[in-house]
DNA sequence: CCTTCGTGGATGTATGAAGTTCACGAAGCG
DNA sequence: CGCTTCGTGAACTTCATACATCCACGAAGG
């Protein structure tokens, strides 16, 4: 029942783009401020591109960008691009382990949580997160000139 | 960010003797019963006695009985008897980390999050789940006549 | 005093998270 | 054109933890 690091990661990761909108940024810039193996962020990094939650270019002044304002970008998308479907217990859509059951009263709990954590993250975005960051909307980061 | 079967265990096992309160109840039924195995149930019930959830019997005729009627039981304390304190991200409560990181706008939501879900296994009872069970109030267990 | 049955601790195992390595290819630049 | 930069994709290693098992012990009822 935590976060695992990895989205810890990605979330840093894009509270730091969403600091400078429309600004690109290298692995290596990305990396080494948000203090992430630089390896390991090249896999989470991916997982945001295959989401289209970022755009890549390669070579030379390559990197990443956003493709939504950081307003538009909400928290589950984040979520699930590196976690998968929110679920908080196996059986919620996988019969084959319940239905071994017949008579689990614990659905409904497990249902009224996972639904409140998707209006949570739903209602979250990237930019609410980097205004409650105590640097604020993005002055003091150096970034590539796009 | 999942329940772990080892939770599972605890509230089915809980459900289980809520559906018939003042009942005493040995961890062979219990095991059978909930499809758990024995020797890892013991390790629950531990867990759940220590805690003060219920008490235990030593010798013939021994066994676990709950030490409040189900509607008493809420799940915050199953959830921390079995997992420990609720927490969302390690950096929550454990400084050292989130020292490294003087810029951290992600808190916010983690404890939106984890105030949320308290709230939540707060409201719920073990009484509210035996009633949510399809066999309802505990009707067709066979039970030890105390 | 024998059997039942929970206790406590030591031990085993398998899965997944976290991190690494490397060959590849796209693309800017001289 | 060829060098260099830098993201891509997959295979691989490491390590912690969840899940589970085993067994010797002692309390307690008949």
């Amino acid at each position: 029942m935590q976060v695992s690091r990895t989205l810890d990661y990605a979330v840093r990761s894009l509270i730091y783009m969403g600091g400078s909108p429309g600004l690109k940024f290298s692995m290596k810039q990305i990396s080494e401020s948000q203090h992430i193996p630089q390896n390991y962020l090249a896999k989470i990094m991916r997982r945001l591109v295959n989401r289209g939650i970022v755009r890549s270019k390669v070579g030379p002044e390559g990197g990443y960008m956003l493709r939504k304002t950081p307003d538009e970008l909400n928290l589950r998308e984040v979520y699930e691009a590196i976690e998968g479907e929110i679920r908080i217990i196996d059986c919620m859509d996988d019969e084959s382990v319940c239905a071994l059951y017949e008579n689990c009263g614990q659905l409904p709990l497990w249902d009224r949580l996972k639904v409140s954590m998707v209006k949570i993250l739903e209602d979250t975005t990237i930019g609410d997160m980097v205004e409650e960051s105590p640097l604020g909307g993005g002055g003091k980061k150096e970034v590539l000139a796009q």
